[in-house]
DNA sequence: ATTGCGATTGTAAACCTTTACAACTTTTTG
DNA sequence: CAAAAAGTTGTAAAGGTTTACAATCGCAAT
């Protein structure tokens, strides 16, 4: 591999001085400058990217940590991340952590390594102590998720107000057993979204059922058991409200082999808003939130931090809403 | 952030000996290695990963180069390929290319600038001799998909046998007008399966209506909108094989949106087994291939390259099986 | 006492850039 | 024409490691 000597060298220039040529940032001269690109092309030159990140002390490398990237919702964030990362002339490091916290913490110790720049969490697992000490001196952005009380910048839609907004769609078309299918209890997201079903009752003024809030893992195959677990009850929900699509998909499943019609005896109702979802059988009913645009804003945030540019706002909360589909209906005994 | 300068002086050593501590390759008197320790302890020491990876030449980083990280085929691949990196203490730099071929390159520069030791790729766009020129001088393994006549180490199913099975099981139940939604054209694997596809009809003695085959670009609103002009046909097929799942699921909504019950008037197969597959209604017959597999064998052979160990086998072929669910049954005029 | 050896540690170069500063050349200005 | 300014280039240090090689020390063997 030729180095920058090699290129000064046979330009008889300083090595100075093809740096000069590369960067653009400094002045050269005209004739210098052809000889020296005429150097790099005739050694084919390629500037180790190791020397100079070492010498600025920048890798141009960020961190995008999830749970799991076989969840579609993820996938949609990490395109939004990667396209803003892109852009700004960084490359993501995705790192998969399958909730395991161990694995999150390996990741994290790449900052203190110096092999990236920033990181992204798209789920915090609650180590909220841990987590604000650590972002204290290193850029981090949480996306997707909002710590009540934690100043770590974030971007996410309000998780709580969208899962009330879901039931109140359930209780408006008449449904009083509404099943809520939350995710991991240890995941923040789960908690504000089963926050948000509470509300929703409460608000209505039912009591909730605690037999019909469930524990999934946001696995199609748990939304599946988890349902099969519901339609055995003695009087089981009229309506399901899954934390997510995958779920939501699992309960329809569960729901056809009982022999039950979707929304015709049961409805169903599920979060995210999938690609997928609308092509199911029934098609969802679900929350579009702006997953591009939350990857997007996340590492935009994120690149300010690096930077150490002042961010405008620290907590950004978009728009989610409500999208309508075939898996919603007036139950039975209100036809 | 200190350095080993600080640790040595601390330790009242030099930096060779905090280095064999960090080490252990050579060996340090245990009292010496106390002091040390202690001392990296008081300062809170990190080795700065950026010297070190020029120091050696090397950055354990390896990149995964897809079309598409939404498409859930690929995020299981990945699974495998993080896996079987982890453990070998690589870490992972995905890419997505969007089927851009700049965007690729640029990912591919990154080996020249060794900012990444190694890459995986697991969808060759048909330039063959820059791929086959790139890869003689570095370290590449296909997941996937098989280039003919190329002696890129690859891992893959065999793609055109394996069609060929979904088309031999539709030609068993009876169907004789058997349409394909392939994939882009200019992608490997799209060809590979047609040419399954096309080989079972001849050898079942039955001509290819080039009418039937039409091509999608892998997505699922792709596969409805093909599958809407496939049913507008005058003699429109009895049964659909798609390329891949999401295109057969996207077929499915259009062909329930036509009216038509499945398999009952019309058959359909998919291909890769997205878990997804057999939670949909009606459930998906399709190939299911070790996309994990895929991916840690991969990256297994990829290290072996990095590491200039020599491979025991450089063409990778996996087992594929045909798994027969709901959505392709007997065509009605022979029920 | 001398020699030799093993164990341990230190010195300094190398990995390849970027950039502050100095130096030199050419042009402009008074 | 001298002095100042602008334009161009070079020198050398710095970024933080790893490691070949040399050096030192203690101790046993002769």
């Amino acid at each position: 591999m030729a180095t920058i000597h090699d290129v000064a060298k046979l330009a008889k220039v300083s090595i100075a001085t093809v740096s000069r040529v590369m960067s653009g940032a400094d002045p050269v001269n005209p004739k210098t400058q052809q000889r020296v690109l005429a150097a790099m092309e005739k050694l084919n030159y390629r500037p180790n990217g190791l020397a100079r990140n070492l010498r600025n002390l920048r890798t141009n490398v960020i961190i995008a940590l999830m749970p799991n990237i076989q969840n579609p919702f993820f996938s949609e964030v990490i395109r939004g991340i990667e396209d803003g990362a892109r852009e700004a002339g960084f490359h993501l490091l995705i790192g998969n952590t399958d909730g395991d916290r161990g694995k999150a913490k390996e990741y994290m110790a790449l900052l203190d390594e110096s092999l990236a720049d920033g990181l992204i969490l798209t789920t915090a697992q609650t180590d909220q102590a841990f987590l604000d000490e650590f972002a204290a001196h290193r850029p981090i952005v949480l996306a997707c998720e909002y710590m009540e009380g934690s100043t770590i910048p974030t971007v996410s839609i309000d998780n709580i107000s969208a899962a009330r907004k879901v039931v109140k769609h359930l209780l408006a078309l008449g449904h009083r057993r509404i099943a809520h299918i939350m995710g991991p209890n240890e995941v923040i997201l789960s908690r504000a979204r089963l926050a948000g079903y509470r509300q929703a009752l409460q608000q209505h003024g039912l009591e909730v059922d605690e037999m019909l809030v469930q524990e999934g893992d946001f696995s199609l195959d748990s939304g599946y058991r988890v349902t099969r677990k519901l339609l055995s009850f003695k009087r089981p929900p009229t309506a399901i409200f899954a934390a997510n699509d995958e779920m939501a998909i699992g309960a329809i499943r569960a729901i056809r082999e009982h022999g039950l019609q979707i929304p015709d005896d049961i409805s169903v109702a599920g979060f995210d808003d999938l690609t997928v979802s609308s092509f199911v059988s029934p098609s969802l009913t679900t929350i579009q939130q702006p997953r591009y645009e939350i990857g997007y804003r996340s590492v935009e945030m994120l690149i300010r931090l690096i930077r150490s540019e002042p961010l405008a706002q620290t907590q950004v909360v978009l728009d989610d809403s409500l999208v309508i589909r075939e898996s919603s209906g007036v139950p039975k005994e209100h036809m």
